[in-house]
DNA sequence: ATAAATGCAAAGCATTTGCAGTAAA
DNA sequence: TTTACTGCAAATGCTTTGCATTTAT
């Protein structure tokens, strides 16, 4: 068997954890190197993605599908849903409301490990500057 | 105002559309590029993503998002949710079951256009394979 | 000392785009 | 004959990787 790799406490690392910190942005690794590179002006890409993708595989962080274009990363590991607003592209936590279950028929075959409900629409934001009521 | 472009309907096209008819296979871009090609052999990679794109704009086609590696395309515009197997990565439509809804605090603010529902687990053949009860 | 991370540049994929030629309407 | 589509190849954008060097432990 072998062992896990140590986590090394990198100050690129800290700097990557401390953005993330109780952030609900869901940033994009560019959004992320954009910001954590203003400090640490000799970080890369490549330690962003590294440091974001063993943050993932350890269950540190949450990487979201929910943007087309792009993965997302939330800090936030705790059951909860997300909310997309169709206009300006923000994402919006949810919270884990009803349980959903698959149909009788299916949850006979089926193991389900989880479930993550993305809700499109509008936010506040986007409906009063496009007057949506 | 502009008025929308003409759909021609193409034997590149009508090869897609006949592909796509009742597939609940989920497929991406370069399956549904693989199999039609067979037939089509002078289609291109191109013509297979302008068809998709158009399509899913007409609302007569639906992209998928639930995996991570890729866009998937779902001929099927109902509304019904999907289930991952984590193991194999097959993807299995689920019927809408209950409804679900935003948290009352927040219904107030956003407005909801739609949602879809991931569900992440193990389907019966990965279950058999891997004898997981 | 050792194992692991950084930073750079190059590579890898999925997807898009420009454009000249072709075909549907 | 007009408008839109095809196919190619090049370009784009996000993400990963190889490798020599540096750093945490």
């Amino acid at each position: 068997m072998k062992r896990a790799p140590q986590f090394k406490r990198t100050p690129q690392r800290l700097a990557i954890l401390d953005y993330l910190e109780g952030n609900t942005s869901h940033p994009s690794a560019e959004d992320i190197f954009r910001t954590v590179s203003k400090k640490y002006q000799s970080m890369s890409f490549a330690t962003v993605y590294n440091t974001l993708n063993t943050l993932a595989k350890s269950g540190t962080l949450r990487e979201l599908t929910i943007d087309p274009e792009r993965k997302r990363y939330d800090p936030d590991t705790s059951r909860h849903h997300h909310l997309i607003c169709v206009l300006c592209g923000r994402i919006v936590d949810v919270p884990e409301g009803v349980t959903v279950d698959l149909p009788g028929a299916m949850a006979h075959d089926f193991t389900i490990l989880g479930n993550h409900i993305e809700f499109y629409g509008n936010c506040p934001a986007c409906k009063k500057k496009r007057k949506i009521p």
